[in-house]
RNA sequence: GCGGGUGUAGCUCAGUGGUAGAGCGCUACCUUGCCAAGGUAGAUGUCGAGGGUUCGAGUCCCUUCACCCGCUCCA
């Protein structure tokens, strides 16, 4: 039913995607594999112009030339970093820890639980050894993984935390001890159903991927698939401050493929395994930080519009204060409305406000002090320069999804207009379709196609890096319009007997089928301008 | 992980134990003077994979993989 009301029908645009080689499931000749997806030909294209169009407007002009909220244009630098890292890296990123959410199934009702969003079992599912000395206060159950020694440990900071957020009463989950869960487990009973010794004991799930660097692959040698580019960045950050000569404010972006073991892969490429990222990190003073999160925040949203989504389906949401992670004062996601979303939406982008958590972070793990010496702050000394001002950079994340940011654009470019002799279009906007124009002699014969061919050559020298410059003589003009529709070529220049005598052509838009005529010396301006080169 | 559904040509699908099909697309030729996706001809299949039952399996049974939907989950 809500395909119907959306008008678009995501089994349609599968279909299409599959048909005109934007995206194939990966390695289909031996029945896929969960979780990834390649791209075709023009869904490569397509990615391509996405991650041009982030390049260019985040790193090489960021935010289109503008001023920051200090009054200075905007400044960013690229960096490339690994997609393997020091296996530390994640720890202080909090992603060995945070990745691995036990989770616990009720036989019974099928229910799923998080282990840590249980409810609070009595303490007589505790071991007499651990209840010891602990009867005059109230006492959870939790459940946990790994040595009693490791869980001993983590329940006490679970429990530091809680008190710390005077939530102990409500939120507390519960702990056991995994080795010795099969003779407790008839004291618990399933949240769902009430059912006892239904449910199972916490199982881990890895949502890092796991390698091995190098060819003896022992367990020492255990490293993890990146789940996101930002550490990356974070870990070069003194590196980037010391050897160019770019000061506080400025971001650092990069751009590349991350891994993440979903539980549930679902949705199209949606959520996928692999899948690619690009992330700026914008590093400036704690006291600026909020202007500037408003200012990334406004501009990303302004981005997403201004590359095609711009109707109702996008929309800016922030996160409530229970949503925050605990060291973000500031968090909102771009979101659009898919097709298997709606009426819901699904996150394209986050925008967070993450304080100095991630230098701190490292520089804690690492020994290395990772705090700026910003030479502008501070106060003014006699001879007219400042004294300076030391501190760690507080960061503000926007970080985009490709992926699913392709995904979007096809989404929205997807129109089905029956009206239409092939009711399937693809709107998309020209800056992001992968053909950016056709060329067609109305006949093949009379002249015409030696014209359509020389016209061809001059675009695609043109215009040829930023996208394909179709050609086609053959079958009728109406076959080739239509196939243009469904790949989104935004423009159609068609040379016809007229051509022949006055020089000009016409020129067919996409989304109207409208035909207006133009010389022919005149087509390259024409596209130039429209595809905003 | 659980439940439901699907898997046959590039796409959409028909095929209820007995020779593998249609429409669209694709290719060639002809036609065509701006969208009636023209006409004619042609090519295209490990029937998702593996095993079993049977004289015989796309069809029945088991296993498995993938995708879709609903739960669950989404750091």
């Amino acid at each position: 039913m809500r395909r119907i009301s959306m008008g678009k029908s995501m089994d349609a645009i599968m279909a299409l995607c599959k048909r005109r080689g934007f995206v194939y499931q990966a390695s289909e000749i031996y029945g896929g594999i969960n979780g990834f997806w390649d791209y075709g030909p023009l869904g490569t294209l397509l990615k391509r112009n996405l991650r041009e169009a982030w390049w260019q407007d985040m790193i090489m002009n960021p935010c289109w030339g503008r001023q920051g909220p200090d009054g200075e244009p905007v400044r960013c630098v690229p960096v490339e970093t690994r997609i393997i890292q020091h296996p530390r890296v994640w720890e202080a990123s909090g992603h060995v820890g945070g990745f691995n959410d036990p989770m616990v199934d009720c036989k019974a009702c099928k229910s799923r639980f998080r282990a840590d969003h249980l409810i609070a079992l009595p303490l007589h599912a505790l071991t007499s050894v651990e209840t010891a000395g602990e009867q005059s206060r109230e006492v959870f159950v939790f459940y946990g993984l790994g040595t009693p020694a490791e869980v001993r440990q983590q329940r006490a900071k679970e429990i530091a935390r809680l008190e710390a957020q005077r939530t102990l009463q409500s939120l507390v989950p519960p702990l056991v001890y995994l080795h010795n869960y099969e003779t407790l487990k008839a004291d618990f009973e399933c949240p769902a159903c009430r059912q006892r010794g239904s449910l199972t004991a916490p199982r881990q799930f890895n949502l890092m991927f796991k390698t091995y660097v190098g060819a003896t692959a022992s367990e020492d040698d255990i490293a993890y698939l990146r789940p996101e580019t930002a550490q990356g960045i974070f870990v070069q950050f003194k590196n980037v401050v010391d050897t160019t000569r770019i000061k506080v404010p400025f971001g650092i972006g990069n751009v590349g493929t991350s891994f993440r073991n979903e539980v549930t892969p679902r949705n199209f490429t949606f959520r996928s395994r692999e899948f690619e990222q690009a992330e700026l990190e914008f590093f400036c003073h704690p006291d600026d930080s909020q202007g500037w999160y408003r200012f990334w925040r406004d501009f990303r949203m302004e981005w997403w519009r201004s590359i095609g989504l711009a109707g109702d389906n996008l929309q800016l949401r922030e996160h409530d204060q229970d949503e925050l992670s605990h060291y973000s004062t500031g968090t909102c996601d771009v979101e659009y409305r898919f097709p298997f979303t709606a009426p819901d939406f699904g996150e394209l982008e986050g925008v967070a406000h993450r304080g100095c958590f991630d230098l701190t972070q490292h520089q804690e793990h690492s020994r290395v002090k990772l705090d700026y010496f910003d030479q502008e702050r501070g106060e003014l000394l006699p001879n007219g320069s400042r004294k300076g001002e030391r501190y760690i950079p507080h960061v503000i994340e926007p970080a985009a999804g490709l992926d699913r940011g392709a995904l979007a654009l096809i989404c929205e470019a997807y129109t089905v207009d029956e009206s239409r002799p092939s009711p399937e279009i693809m709107k998309f906007h020209p800056r992001m379709a992968p053909i950016k124009a056709a060329v067609f002699p109305l006949v093949n014969k009379d002249g015409m196609p030696e014209v359509a061919q020389k016209l061809t050559d001059e675009l695609r020298a043109r215009f040829g890096r930023h996208g394909l410059i179709e050609s086609d003589p053959k079958q009728s003009i109406g076959k080739r319009y239509a196939r243009m529709d469904e790949a989104g070529c935004p423009y159609c220049f068609t040379i016809d007997g007229d051509t022949l005598t006055d020089q000009t052509v016409t020129v067919r838009d996409r989304d109207s089928g409208a035909q207006e005529r133009i010389a022919i010396d005149k087509v390259s301006g024409y596209l130039s301008e429209r595809l905003g080169l």
